[in-house]
RNA sequence: CGGCGAGUGGUGAAAUUGGCAACCACGCCCGCCUCAGAAGCGGGUGCGCGAAAGCGUUUGUCGGUUCAAGUCCGACCUCGCCGACCA
């Protein structure tokens, strides 16, 4: 018996990690001429400290990457920092500490416990956001977009969050509620900046069509968020008074059932109406009043619908109908013209409101059969056939939206139009830690971009957070400068930019992080952009990645890139990782954190039971005794392969080594069915590691039993897999890949060496099991070479006796072979 | 309310095109080794009947297609995620 010498995964861990950085060995060059590969995992915020869940997501990435670098790419893969945000800000106020040095003691820290986990980055690359160096660059993107129209500021009613004291984008908003602290969103009217992200949205719908590498959900969900609708706007006349109002519909085949006009308070008709019904003024305005006390929130999810007569009336172009005009609190007056037609016979919202206030409901479509007939129970709301609508009656519903339609264009009264549900992008906030939005307010010329070389707007230091008011609108040392154009006095604009400006361009400048002249440099960017394989968190579908889509197309259009106007080639979604039921977070205080895992099990351990114990897109249930499954694998292959480390290179891996016999050749067997399922999860991009390493297993469980039969050393087939061995684990195991390879004498680490192509020789099996049904019921199994004919599968099964008492007192009807499958005998 | 996804042993899970359901691991049981075992090695483990051979049965429920269904089709149930007054 050889003597025991464990594993010393700690002290083994660390050299390597220390060498892998001194060597530089993940350090991608722009002039390696092997096919490109970058692959990224979205870009963490530094809160402070790294627990298993972000373990998971990075274990993947790292895994992709090693093997790609293995199977000869030249793969970039960097990592960075998200690092403006308002918890750094939220730090300084309670706590007094300053965003800057809370947040770079955050990414010290986060650097510390990344490098802990054998990742193979390229630290070359490195970046955080809230550096000077790298905010200028927004600024000077932001200039960009103003000389093209694309950022503009104007007043409109937005989304302020009373928590967070600042206003809100869109697409922060989830259900009514600030998408970070949950506070109730309120409306208000105010001058901010926005970019124009609306003129992008047909591009950012057909590239939709081509991202076949995206997970459908997220393609569904961007698609639903830029919200299409194809329609018809038309005007109608407001009986006495001097207005139209314009409403869009997609039901215009409904138009004959219309039997009110609903129109936001907003509504600029509305005012008009009460010139000429000031009976009616103070009902309208009690109503309108009563509505803005309210949370956006309360206004939509809560309230039910309900409205005041205005009391004045259009008229239908169509019918010739005067149809009342009512202010209702469930027409948005930001979607579409803030009018709609009231169809309560095929409109759930309009039926409901029409109940309500005894409003009359006329139905104008009918089942194609014809058979449904008023009183509706509820809203149809399908297609159908017309009835009741004058000269269109029998039509189908999509026949009548075109001659509808065409009537309507004819009569000067409409046109078919396409209404999207996305705004654009409000990018201002009311907080420090950002980046400054590079704007100057001169009495004399008004909005003036700060200049190129004027760049960075630097943020002021030493600020006061008192939690009132805009740190730097409040600091008269940042706000008061001089107007670049004309020399006077002029102020600041004193909001930042919001965050996800930051993460919209970052995998660009990871290209070329040091460039001082520039964003980066085209060439460099070009050649490794698109990122082949974008791997994250669902959490972002309509936020980082619908704004990094948009930032990629301008820069493709402002000739800073060339090739793809589409960032991400391929998009990865990882599953959650649940400890005790949550999502592992500081704030619900059920962290695993990183650096008592890795002391406790060691790095290996960990990822190879992060990637083991799920799919990569399933959520994950971290349980200590999972991992100790993985602690025992890693010590069972140092006892079984270190011993042989000396003797290993004897059998070189360029060709299969001599097999003497069936076991020899089930050892080779394992371990090219591991080098074929590392390959196969990799190129079809499924990335079920967990199978990988079930593989692994095999073939370790193979290995240590080969090892029992005396001689075992001096097997060819046992030293060729021992060698091997690395190869295989550095993926995903790499501190005991590299330890093993340089224990058998190698100087280069084995993460640099090729991933061996599987071999079909070593794949073949010696013997098949043919199985044997009767009636589809397995009865047999015979263990025969593979190529066996029908007939001859026949005549062995045949002298089954389990198969025979199956067939006694029966006919075979049909066979079914299957080659080296199956053979299924139909007897009755 | 809508969209999408998922339901397989005690647990995490596996299963090219429909072709042996449950690889691998955790847990549990038995044995070996040991002063000792939260170490190591070997064996067993879906459920039911059986000493065994074997027989029956099993992928949320019900039905269908097929020689053959976890996989395809239809209806339903449950859970999860996401979106929800968008005219």
């Amino acid at each position: 018996m050889p003597e025991e010498r464990p594993y010393d995964y700690r002290a083994v861990e660390r050299a390597w990690q220390e060498r892998w950085e001194r060597d530089g060995i993940y350090v991608a060059r722009d002039d390696d001429p092997r096919p490109k590969y970058y692959v990224l995992e979205m870009l963490p915020y530094p809160s402070g400290d790294l627990h298993v869940g972000h373990a998971k997501n990075y274990t993947l990435g790292d895994a992709v990457a090693r093997i790609h670098r293995m199977r000869g790419y030249n793969v970039v893969h960097p990592m960075g920092w998200d690092a403006f945000g308002l918890p750094a800000e939220n730090a300084a106020i309670q706590r007094g500490i300053d965003p800057e040095t809370w947040t770079l003691e955050n990414i010290r820290n986060m650097q510390r416990q990344v490098r802990l986990m054998g990742t193979s980055y390229d630290w070359t690359r490195e970046l955080a956001t809230s550096l000077p160096d790298y905010y200028r660059w927004n600024q000077w993107f932001f200039v960009r977009m103003f000389e093209r129209g694309l950022a503009y500021k104007r007043e409109a009613p937005v989304n302020w969050c009373p928590v967070d004291r600042t206003v809100l984008a869109n697409e922060q908003v989830e259900n009514g509620k600030c998408w970070r602290c949950g506070a109730a969103v309120e409306r208000r009217n105010l001058a901010q900046w926005f970019l124009k992200i609306t003129d992008y949205v047909e591009r950012l719908l057909r590239g939709l069509d081509r991202l076949d590498g995206w997970p459908e959900r997220i393609k569904t969900m961007q698609r639903n968020w830029i919200g299409k609708s194809e329609g018809v706007t038309f005007s109608l006349d407001v009986e006495n008074v001097e207005a139209q109002i314009e409403v869009f519909t997609t039901r215009i085949d409904t138009v004959f059932g219309m039997t009110f006009v609903a129109v936001a308070p907003e509504h600029p008709v509305v005012a008009k109406i009460l010139e000429r019904m000031p009976k009616s003024r103070k009902r309208v305005e009690e109503f309108a009043d009563s509505l803005k006390s309210k949370s956006e929130l309360e206004r939509t999810q809560l309230m039910e619908k309900t409205g005041v007569p205005t009391g004045a009336y259009a008229i239908n172009p169509l019918s010739r109908e005067r149809v009342p005009i009512w202010v209702t609190n469930y027409v948005l007056a930001e979607y579409g013209t803030g009018a709609v037609m009231g169809v309560p016979a095929h409109d759930e919202r309009d039926f409901d409101f029409a109940k309500k206030h005894a409003l009359p409901i006329a139905q104008v479509i009918t089942t194609p059969d014809g058979t449904l007939r008023a009183p509706l129970e509820a809203a149809y709301v399908e297609n159908g056939k017309l009835i009741a609508s004058g000269e269109y009656i029998g039509m189908k519903s999509a026949n009548a939206r075109r001659a509808i339609a065409a009537r309507l264009e004819a009569m000067g009264r409409g046109k078919t139009t396409v209404s999207y549900r996305i705004r654009d992008w409000l990018v201002s906030r009311q907080r420090y830690w950002g980046t400054p939005i590079p704007m100057v307010y001169c009495e004399h010329d008004g909005i003036v971009p700060v200049p190129d070389e004027q760049l960075p707007v630097l943020l002021p230091k030493g600020v006061k957070f008192t939690g009132q008011g805009s740190p730097l609108a409040n600091d008269p040392s940042f706000s008061n400068t001089t107007c670049p154009r004309c020399g006077g006095a002029a102020i600041r604009d004193p909001d930042t930019m919001d965050t996800f400006v930051d993460s919209s361009w970052y995998f660009a400048r990871y290209l070329d992080p040091k460039n001082t002249e520039k964003p980066f440099d085209h060439a460099k960017a070009s050649r490794w952009m698109p990122v082949d394989q974008y791997i994250g968190g669902a959490e972002h579908a309509v936020l980082h990645l619908l704004y990094a889509r948009f930032w990629t197309m301008f820069m493709v259009d402002s000739g800073m890139l060339s090739g793809d106007d589409e960032p991400f080639t391929r998009l990865f979604n990882q599953g959650l990782l649940i400890y005790n039921g949550e999502k592992m977070s500081k704030s619900k205080g059920n962290v695993v954190g990183i650096d008592e895992t890795v002391d406790r099990f060691g790095v290996d351990a960990m990822r190879l039971f992060l990637l083991k114990a799920a799919p990569p897109e399933d959520t994950l249930d971290w349980t200590d005794e999972g991992i100790i499954g993985r602690v025992r694998f890693v010590q069972r292959v140092w006892r079984a392969a270190e011993p042989l480390t000396g003797v290993a290179r004897t059998v070189p891996l360029d060709r299969l080594p001599e097999l003497r016999g069936d076991a020899q050749r089930e050892l080779v067997r394992a371990l090219h069915v591991a080098l074929d399922s590392g390959k196969s999860e990799t190129e079809t991009r499924r990335f079920h590691y967990n199978v990988t390493t079930a593989k692994l297993d095999e073939l370790v469980n193979q290995l240590t039993a080969a090892l029992r039969e005396p001689g075992a050393a001096d097997d060819p087939a046992v030293r060729y897999a021992v060698h091997a061995l690395p190869i295989v684990l550095a993926p995903f195991a790499p501190h005991l890949a590299d330890e093993l390879w340089s224990r058998m004498g190698y100087e280069r680490s084995v993460h640099l060496e090729r991933w061996i192509d599987p071999d079909p020789a070593a794949l073949a099996v010696g013997e098949i099991t043919l199985v044997v049904q009767v009636n589809g019921k397995v009865r047999a199994r015979i263990q025969t070479p593979p190529g066996i004919a029908e007939d001859d599968a026949f005549a062995l099964a045949m002298r089954e006796p389990t198969v025979l008492a199956q067939i006694d007192g029966k006919q075979v009807r049909k066979r079914i072979f299957v080659a080296d499958k199956l053979l299924n005998i139909v007897a009755a």
